[in-house]
DNA sequence: TCTCAATGCAACTTCTAGTTGCGATAGGCT
DNA sequence: AGCCTATCGCAACTAGAAGTTGCATTGAGA
């Protein structure tokens, strides 16, 4: 967009300090509005700027949102290999419960699920985030399995979701805070149902007999 | 609120008919558009009706939404007794999954749970209908364990979480279809956590060892 | 059929989104 | 230190949706 590779392409301290307040007003408002009452005049204020200097570096308020959030979206989750799944997956939950701790964690992770969420390009960063998840976290499983401490048949997809459901479930039905004991209790959940043999493939879907009437009447 | 016993208490049909269009256009626009974007003008068009005849009926925008949900809040879920654990906490499930089918359940669930659960009334509400499931549900619960199906020291509340985690899990994260299979699977990993005794009073919150610092740096 | 409550319509006010032009200012560079 | 200029503050706009009001119109029920 910028930088001509002679021209005056210089950072300009003003511009920088100015518009880190207002991604930082952006996800307070977040946080404590909500997108859907959030007003760019109210980020304008909290960050001690006028209104136009937000047009002027956002085009709307919706990239302004997305902007705001996007600061945050590094995944960067790593592949633990402790050697045994329940520290494994212990890793990956704390890392999970982690990104929604703190006031900015809270704030990016549950706007990213609020209305915000239904903006495209926060819809296509949750995608992205959450296939990289996946594809991470899944040589976890597939090892644990290896190594006799899973059922074969185990659905390493099925499995990361059954861990991550109960985080989920605190940040965004249950309210209650997210500590290392959710964390610690969602790898327990699952791995209780791993070893039942409850995360086995296709135990999920409905085994829809022959007929293509999918739709309710 | 209403039908003062003398006075001229006629529902009249022609507002009944509009107020039923207007709820439904709601409840329509909230699915298709979401809270954030729900305009008035939007939902009386789309019901076939004027502006005004909103205005008329309801305060404002936030309490025509709490209206239209509010219709859908009855839980109404029973406490099933069926002798086995399994199959209560099947139909527990299947119910909970229930409420997510179709449209309508779908619209009023996310609702309830995007920038709209905002909404005092809806926070309220949601609340209500939360203590309402737990304290039907928690029968099953105890007599499950009086039946030795569970462990003693079992935490109803941390099994009806853990049970309902998926199921919103995929209402409001992966957002996969909502089924019975959903639910049954549901059922399968609560039952093997609840059997493993990772559901025991207690095994949720952190274990704070003395001291008052509860707040992070 | 006749009535009156409820709707439709137009014309407002207010608020926020988003835009534009100009003068003020502060950061970087010499 | 002092100039240069990109960036900011400010005021004055347009556009659209929230919400309101007065009056004409209509349709369900007695």
């Amino acid at each position: 967009m910028e930088s001509g590779s002679s021209g005056p392409t210089r950072p300009v301290g003003r511009g920088r300090k100015a518009q880190a307040a207002v991604r930082a007003a952006t996800l307070a408002e977040l946080l404590d509005r909500g997108y859907a009452e959030l007003t760019v005049e109210g980020v304008a204020q909290r960050a001690g700027v006028h209104k136009t200097t937000v047009y002027r570096r956002w085009k709307d308020r919706a990239s302004l949102v997305v902007d705001a959030l996007a600061e945050h979206f590094a995944a960067d989750i790593p592949t633990p290999d402790t050697g045994a799944i329940e520290t494994d997956l212990r890793a990956l939950a704390r890392a999970l419960a982690q990104s929604m701790t703190g006031p900015v964690g809270r704030a990016v992770q549950t706007a990213m699920y609020s209305d915000a969420g239904r903006l495209p390009e926060i819809a296509e960063a949750r995608r992205r985030v959450f296939a990289d998840r996946f594809r991470r976290a899944e040589p976890v499983i597939t090892r644990a399995i290896e190594r006799g401490e899973l059922p074969a048949e185990t659905d390493p997809v099925e499995l990361l979701k059954t861990l991550a459901a109960p985080i989920y479930f605190r940040l965004l039905v249950s309210a209650d805070p997210i500590e290392e004991a959710t964390a610690d209790q969602a790898v327990r959940i699952t791995l209780a149902a791993a070893r039942a043999g409850a995360l086995v493939q296709g135990s999920a879907v409905a085994v829809k007999a022959a007929g293509a009437d999918a739709d309710q009447p």
